[in-house]
DNA sequence: GGAAAAGCATACGGTAGCGTATGGAAAACA
DNA sequence: TGTTTTCCATACGCTACCGTATGCTTTTCC
């Protein structure tokens, strides 16, 4: 009857049952459903992001789906939530202090969403992104993880030497660079495009 | 019946009336679908453009509807014809030559989509280039818009003065740059937006 | 082993949307 | 004036969803 909200924090187990953290789950997961649900996310946007759709993937029906969540809504929730520590995480570990390396650090940052790379972790980004225009929760995901990612680059920039303003401009340069660029379609703009975007992330890191 | 494609390139007129060029419309006009439906693109996204919604939101009915369009995909067509003709005659205007003027055309080019202004503008944009990622024909459209743009700031930057190779950089920069803004949440980032956003176009035009 | 709970299937009612069929009013034409 | 087109409304069948109700099977616990 009642189901247990996934994995969000701080309302961990139900308060009748203190015994054991309930040893081995025998069929399918709870965060299963979040994994399959960041997948079609990827392929298909939030609007294809449908629970029958999404239960079929995972082989079972709507029965299982509305026993782990209460509604659509809280597994929207939940995917929110898994992108924004994931995110969180990622960028702590980029830009985790390394003196003398603060512009090779920046180049990976730009390169870890090369397009190339990463192509679902961009294809996440995005979906959230369109997402969040139209939705309040998850432009809150959104700027949350975007003040972060912004205060992170731009404390390399200044150790790199630069003014805190001129960190701060080339912090939010570098983000929307990289989002404009996987935005954008000029396959066919240049011949060589690994140059080109080389030529931009000097432009963007270099002093 | 039979209807005729809106306003779609070299199918004008069924061929068998030739009489007159059917004077005055009483009713609803052919083009209005097409204005309402790209109203609703920027507000609700690809998703939310219902042939319902739209006639609703037109005072009339799905009758009206598919009389004028084949289907939906018909429509989209037509939005997509007309996006892509109207962002090819704003682009020309914008850096159409005038000698001496390139670097205040390209801050030009970088302000009008400044997100304060023309924000309709950028909703359709981003909108669009969402539902490219999932369509064929709109990611063949905004790859035709982007070449061309790319193209014309191109110009800008080798008549301002910058190499070949410089000046594509610089081009692919800008406009990533300037989607990706509009893409990103940074309100709290920083207490004097103007003066970061002045601070990159700089960044991106200066020599 | 038997009661209770977990985990899932099946079936149902309801809404929204697409496209079609058909009819009706109003204008254009002859 | 009567016919033909134009333009739109109404009504229908169909599908894809959401969320609920209910029952069945497998664990878990004692």
């Amino acid at each position: 009857m009642e189901n247990n909200s996934v994995n969000s924090p701080a309302l961990s187990n139900k308060p009748s049952r203190p015994r054991k953290p309930l040893v081995a789950r025998t069929q399918l997961a709870p965060d299963s459903w979040v994994d399959a649900a960041i997948d079609v996310l990827a392929k298909e946007g939030i609007a294809g992001l449908r629970v029958e759709v999404l239960a079929k993937r995972c082989g079972v029906t709507k029965g299982s789906f509305y026993w782990h969540f209460k509604d659509r809504r809280a597994l929207l929730d939940a995917v929110l939530e898994r992108w924004r520590q994931g995110r969180i995480r990622d960028i702590e570990k980029t830009t985790a202090v390394s003196p003398g390396q603060e512009r090779e650090q920046l180049h990976y940052a730009i390169e870890v969403y090369g397009a190339s790379r990463n192509r679902k972790g961009m294809s996440i980004e995005l979906a959230i992104r369109d997402w969040a225009r139209h939705d309040n929760q998850a432009a809150a995901v959104v700027e949350a993880v975007d003040i972060y990612r912004l205060e992170c680059t731009r404390r390399l920039f200044v150790a790199a030497g630069m003014s805190d303003a001129e960190a701060k401009s080339r912090s939010l340069l570098l983000y929307a660079c990289v989002f404009g660029l996987s935005l954008m379609h000029y396959n066919t703009f240049d011949s060589n495009l690994p140059d080109l975007k080389q030529r931009i992330a000097e432009h963007i890191v270099a002093g």
